[in-house]
RNA sequence: CGGGGCGUGGCGCAGCCUGGUAGCGCGCGCCGUUCGGGUCGGCGAGGUCCCCGGUUCGAAUCCGGGCGCCCCGACCA
């Protein structure tokens, strides 16, 4: 019995004066959520439904690929944090108990996973295995924002898979391909899957799953047949006009320039034609030169990647005392490694620093005038072309991933199991997270109007929403107690709107909840024997014969994406 | 962590600069009205002005410290 009239649903006019993403405006403005702190919502009645039956999808496809659902602790023995070296990461919330024991709550379970498992796994006739549950995360991230989109405390579904091998694992990563494909079109979502990083879960490699979005926080590059993240996307670069070679380099005086722009209209080049040195140092090199095109940006991450180890810029006192004054930096003569980038055209002109202030060289051609090693460490602009196809750049959602993750946690917590030889191998894993709220969020997001919320068909928090107009003890609301009965006769869910507001009110609410269809009984139906149907999605109406209308809605609602 | 903004009834905001009875719209309660697109009228309830300290006869307002929240960047399994 779902009836508006005593029901938690706090509709607002007006968002909160701080949100800014579109679905952090609707979800509140539709009584599905209210904040509690930075990062920390509290679902209400409404919008705890949409999140359960996302939770239900998830739980039917992971169980169809043959996942077992188990559930583990959010507070955890910091040792095992300890054990996989990941005590040490800022997001992780550290606490300890009254004896002083160091507990910490958990920001994801592969850690405790396998520290269980490696003690329940004995022989590799006990796998392969896929585990999952749904639980609670802890992060303490640095800015929780808009809304639901990036909380410091959320629910995620993980699974993680054990195998004997590699061969093993990729069967476990295809079939949660599958999985999070089904997941993410019965949510009514539209995603792709794109090549990523494999970030602080190390490992061996990574899909996301991305809902394409404004409030998005992560950039895809996308052309047709090919998505991937920024972080980590590859592409041609667009031509850039070079000039004529010189026999050597000729040092121009460029006073006060320091930015590409500048020097390109001093100099009247494309900039492009300009290489930018970003003086970088490692672990193991105290200076390196990284050069990029003057129209192209670094991406840390690849170049962490093309290096083998995170990279950091110098400082300007660790510029200054290997190469020249800040501003003016460049390879040639400089007595440090250089990484150029493969965008820049092997026997090209360039101008580049000349180490010296107010100086450049032009004319300088790399291989030539000096020694360098190629990598692709350039960010992907929009515009760069794969295979001839032209690349957007368009924000979205990441909603889930999977990673390939190896032995990254069975070798320090020692799960392993005995092979048909009877040796002891570790067990490879691979791991799956995807969020119910994200999903939720991304909903909003992509299908959202100027009235409101307009929820897929599969998340709505009920099929139908039925308003009864007209007074309280009204033969039209007798009407429409009788056809709310049979509305619920049909297995639909309905929730049913007989407060006493008038006609105006009830409809934008209904608009704003987002239902996948409305019915109005009015007086118009006592008079013409009809109520009305509207379908939330271009709000379009028609009406239904009294007798079958029930029914017929039911099966309406059928049609509906 | 760097930069910016905000904190005043449930929601959205004004008042602060220039110290002196805390206001507006929405919402809420009651009465009447209306009942197919946020109806109209009347009456009414509701606020530690984020917290602590200071200045002052007097602080929402000025000063100091703290806390909280939002946005941009950094960061982000």
């Amino acid at each position: 019995m779902t009836r508006l009239s005593s029901y938690l649903l706090p509709t607002e006019k007006q968002a909160p004066g701080d949100a800014e993403a579109l679905s952090h405006k609707l979800l509140v403005r539709a009584g599905m959520v209210r904040q509690l702190g930075a990062g920390l919502w509290t679902f209400l009645p409404a919008g705890w439904r949409v999140h359960r039956r996302i939770e239900q999808i998830i739980r039917e496809e992971m169980d169809a690929i043959g996942g077992q659902e188990l559930l583990m602790p959010v507070l955890q023995p910091a040792e095992i944090w300890q054990r996989t070296g990941r005590y040490e990461i800022d997001e992780l919330f550290k606490l300890s108990d009254r004896k002083g024991a160091e507990l910490v709550l958990g920001m994801t379970h592969e850690d405790v996973i396998t520290w269980h498992l490696s003690q329940l796994l004995r022989s590799y006739r006990d796998l392969p295995l896929i585990l999952y549950h749904l639980q609670t995360k802890e992060r303490d991230e640095p800015r929780p924002r808009a809304g639901l989109l990036r909380t410091r405390e959320f629910i995620m579904k993980d699974a993680y898979s054990f195998d004997l091998d590699l061969d093993g694992l990729e069967v476990a990563y295809a079939k949660h391909r599958v999985a999070y494909a089904r997941m993410l079109d019965r949510a009514g979502l539209t995603w792709y899957e794109v090549e990523s990083d494999v970030g602080m879960m190390g490992g061996i490699g990574a899909h996301e799953f991305m809902a394409p979005c404004p409030a998005g926080e992560n950039e895809v590059a996308l052309a047709a047949g090919y998505a991937a993240n920024v972080e980590v996307a590859s592409a041609q670069a667009r031509p850039v006009a070079l000039p004529a070679g010189l026999p050597a380099p000729e040092e121009v005086s460029t006073p006060g320039l320091t930015t590409v722009a500048d020097m390109a209209a001093a100099l009247e080049l494309p900039p492009g034609a300009f290489l930018k040195a970003f003086p970088v140092v490692t672990d193991a090199q105290p200076l390196l030169l990284v050069l990029v095109r003057g129209d192209h940006r670094v991406n840390e991450i690849k170049l962490a990647n093309a290096l083998g180890e995170p990279a950091r810029p110098a400082t300007g006192e660790e510029i200054a005392a290997r190469l020249g004054p800040p501003g003016y930096v460049g390879p040639v003569g400089a007595d440090v490694p250089v990484i150029l980038d493969e965008a820049v055209e092997p026997g090209g002109a360039y101008v580049v620093g000349a180490n010296r202030k107010g100086y450049h060289l032009r004319g300088v051609e790399p291989g030539r005038d000096f020694a360098f090693q190629r990598a692709d460490v350039r960010r992907v602009e929009e515009g760069d072309t794969i295979d001839g196809r032209s690349i957007r750049i368009e924000p979205a959602i990441e909603v889930g991933n999977i990673f390939k993750l190896g032995t990254r946690y069975s070798d320090p917590l020692n799960a392993t199991v005995l092979d048909e030889s009877g040796s002891a191998r570790s067990v490879v894993m691979g791991s799956y997270g995807i969020g119910p709220a994200r999903i939720m969020a991304a909903a909003v997001e992509q299908s959202a109007d100027e009235q409101g919320i307009s929820w897929p068909r599969s998340l709505a928090p009920w099929d139908i929403a039925l308003v009864g107009l007209g007074k309280a003890g009204s033969e039209e609301r007798a009407l429409a107690d009788r056809l709310y009965d049979d509305l619920v006769a049909t297995g639909r869910s309905v929730v049913y709107d007989e407060r006493d507001l008038g006609p105006g009110q009830k409809f934008a609410d209904a608009e704003l909840v987002g239902c996948p269809l409305r019915l109005t009984i009015g007086r118009r139906s006592l008079e013409a024997g009809e109520a009305e149907v509207q379908v939330r999605r271009g709000q379009v109406k028609r009406t239904l014969g009294l007798d079958a209308a029930a029914r017929e809605a039911a099966e309406l609602w059928e049609t509906l994406d």
